[in-house]
DNA sequence: TTTATTTCCTGATATAGATTATATTTTTCA
DNA sequence: TGAAAAATATAATCTATATCAGGAAATAAA
């Protein structure tokens, strides 16, 4: 797909104020422009897949973009949704390492492309998008260290109410009828890997959900109902 | 305890060259170590606790720290382990928010400490530090999302496994005899909940582990005795 | 040293959730 | 449009591991 110029330029990017950028003036946002390439990835396919080296920085300007990791048995599971204004592949860049995990589109997405000798230049000269990786990378470790803990302590019910309310946080979207829609194209089998159970087990629990009147579905779509009681069930710290 | 002037200079600490502060020239480490209080935690003592406010950043020097967080039930887990050339609190304090993990000195410990106007400047002002707090970030990230994916993915014999061959790479200290020592103070019940289980199903796959001749043990002391067969049992891709 | 306390270890039992199987619905695409 | 494939749903069974219980060893305290 060709791309009209203004639909590339950093300056009208949608998610400018949530990426690291944000904190250019116009003329050096001019330059990043200059300097990257921007893609269409259709639903399915791959940004960079685990094992392969990294040769620049991914940001995304539009879609929502899994990130997995295939164990030895082949088995995948999603460590993190990384969104508009997130960027992708920075871990392995900045680490000089094989990419350790697979980005993939969930949906039609818009992402640029910077290479590693620019991406460093603007590290070095720009305190403050330097700042701006730190804080998406310490924001990033703390969902994680969540995870973990949560994986640690919580039994699977508790763990799919607390999915479901992060989900609600990051792509929650209120509908005309008052309803909370979560806006992500999640099959049940990538909702079961992102809190580590089987999809059957994730099923059953859903159903209980919405037999409880916490949630409610159309089709592939949810909706949260209640989530005040959907935070008790999540039983989640303070 | 009053520490003399050499033991508390950065440019003489025994971590400087795996620490953040790594890249910079002996006058900039001397600005450092003028704006800094260096103190030393006794085993089990806290250097932060989940819930405050951070005021600055914990330069590790000596020892080894652990990063706990309690969940809704009390329960503790260890997220990571922090050792001498890391930084601690410095997910929240470049977040603007609460600690979200405590962090316990695992045996006595020296710990630098850096207010938050100022390392603020010097992330400002030096991009190599900035650099190196990425690099510390991106890397604790990758064992975070490696943490996941084997909680997701294996079972108790392999995630002991796999902990075994980590401690051993980051605590592991050749003895005269051959045997690789981690060298790490820890309880059975710490080690359990870094792999996210109980404490007498870790204690009974370590009796099978000795059994097998994969470790042995002296008090709490774990030695490694054959690494390729512990990497077999941790089943890691690639 | 002796006592007290904590940690370590082993066995028995219970159970959350994986696995297997099958049916139904939805989506894909020819 | 209809057929094939994929995803969803529910139930039955099985198993890995949590939980419970009690004793041995190690560590700390007195």
């Amino acid at each position: 797909m060709i791309l009209k110029k203004n639909e590339t330029s950093c300056e009208h990017c949608p998610s400018l104020s949530k990426g690291v950028f944000c904190s250019l003036a116009n003329n050096e946002l001019k330059e990043v422009s200059d300097h990257k390439v921007t893609n269409v990835y259709k639903k399915g396919q791959t940004l960079f897949v685990q094992g392969n080296h990294p040769f620049g920085l991914y940001c995304i300007s539009t879609g929502n973009i899994k990130v997995t990791k295939i164990g030895a048995d082949g088995k995948e599971s999603i460590v993190r949704i990384a969104t508009a204004g997130d960027v992708l592949g920075h871990r392995s860049l900045f680490t000089n390492q094989y990419y350790s995990a697979t980005a993939t589109a969930l949906e039609d997405t818009k992402v640029c492309f910077l290479d590693k000798k620019f991406i460093m230049k603007v590290i070095q000269e720009k305190p403050s998008v330097s700042m701006n990786v730190i804080e998406k990378l310490s924001t990033d470790m703390g969902a994680a260290e969540n995870k973990l803990s949560s994986l640690h302590q919580k039994n699977v019910r508790e763990r799919l109410a607390e999915l479901l309310l992060l989900l609600k946080e990051s792509h929650g979207v209120i509908g005309d009828d008052g309803r909370t829609l979560i806006n992500l194209k999640l099959t049940r089998e990538e909702m079961a890997t992102m809190i580590g159970t089987a999809n059957e087990t994730l099923i059953r629990f859903i159903s209980e959900f919405k037999e409880a009147g916490l949630i409610e579905q159309e089709g592939k779509k949810i909706f949260i109902l209640n989530e005040k009681d959907l935070i008790e069930w999540a039983n989640v710290a303070y």
